[in-house]
DNA sequence: ACCTGAACACCGTTCAAGT
DNA sequence: ACCTGAACACCGTTCAAGT
């Protein structure tokens, strides 16, 4: 009687929510079952368990990059519509900061990756690879095809206090000489600028590839 | 009186053989007790909390790539020792196949990561770099500096079942295609060599670093 | 000082019962 | 068909008590 009307997409939804706001360490079954009003179990009715949640969650994500993926610009040749194609899918992930350690867990296992990498593979094939190139730029690009690469220090922008660097500094005098130097720092790890950082290698693994696709 | 003798250093030790046996999910505080013959609550008093685990397993598994990396053959220029020391950490983290998952939730707070990055960066500035082009290095190496990257199917050379691929056939078959095409493959999706895959990667890598410098 | 049992506040999940 | 309460088998961790 005008119900609940819990679905599989509304458990989704809200699982992305929670995520957003706490990560997915705030994600249990117990509070994604109280953001939407209703008892736990009631959510085993529209997914098997957590770890489908998750598979979801993915999922949902994957919907997103599709989308921003599907507007874009192809002219430009393939590694100007590849640059293209991971810097819309990294703007994705920036608004969805757990999703990578998400993805890391079950990537291998996702039809929706695997229809991306599909497409990438698919971009470099019309750009001239032989499938053997593309299997290894597949490999050599990684996760950064979907917009994201392990960060060493203070993975989101975190702020490392200014006495952990002091303590740090006798230890690792070339990072503390690098950071000093850098014309942009201040005397913190969390420095940074990570789109920038991002885009060069991205950069370097692309040029490196158009100049084995040339010679090849 | 001859008793248990527990340490921190034995605690780490046990956590450790319990991750090498099940990964980082069958390490419970509890359950590491009982490997070491003691109750759950003895274990706080060597260590502050699980927390502290993890980052004393980042500590045990850097101090073994510090070892495997000390007594390596530096000549070749900067390239050919970089190459030899990041495929001498692999070589350590393919014995501790759960440690990539923990890194990538600490770096940022081990020291143990800072300074291995922090000799990574030594042998680049005696090679020829400025800090501003080690830095972008750093950053485009990542997590490949210390020898693992993100696998994007089947990350542990999980055999994915026949029958999946035949489902996802039809969704990807510039992936299936490029499968068929590989003259060392079999019809599944776990079938690539991932050390000659990394190899490739990283020397992308390495001599895109290389040409920037010599240009500089 | 180090170790322990009981207990607390959480988890994911099962099951039998409700409507 | 969908939702629920109680319960089970786990967690990490605190605390007061033992030696």
């Amino acid at each position: 009687m005008a119900g609940s009307g819990l679905s599989r997409e509304l458990v989704l939804r809200a699982a992305v929510g929670v995520a957003d706001e706490g990560g997915v360490g705030a994600l249990t079954m117990r509070g994604l079952a109280e953001s939407l009003g209703v008892e736990a179990m009631s959510l085993y009715h529209h997914v098997a368990n957590k770890e489908a949640v998750l598979d979801g969650l993915v999922e949902v994500v994957m919907a997103e990059i599709e989308a921003a993926v599907a507007g874009l610009d192809g002219s430009g040749g393939w590694k100007a519509a590849m640059r293209r194609r991971v810097l819309a899918a990294r703007e994705v992930l920036l608004r969805h900061p757990w999703a990578p350690g998400v993805f890391e867990t079950r990537t291998g296992t996702s039809l929706a990756v695997a229809k991306y990498y599909d497409g990438v593979l698919a971009l470099m094939r019309e750009g001239g690879f032989d499938y053997e190139l593309g299997h290894r730029a597949l490999h050599a690009l990684g996760s950064r095809a979907l917009g994201f690469s392990q960060e060493l220090f203070a993975p989101d922008g975190v702020e490392v206090p200014e006495d952990a660097v002091a303590a740090m500094a006798e230890h690792v005098p070339h990072l503390v000489a690098m950071i000093a130097d850098a014309s942009h720092g201040g005397a913190v790890l969390g420095w940074c600028d990570s789109q920038a950082e991002f885009e060069f290698g991205l950069d370097l693994i692309l040029d490196g590839l158009e100049r084995l696709r040339a010679a090849s």
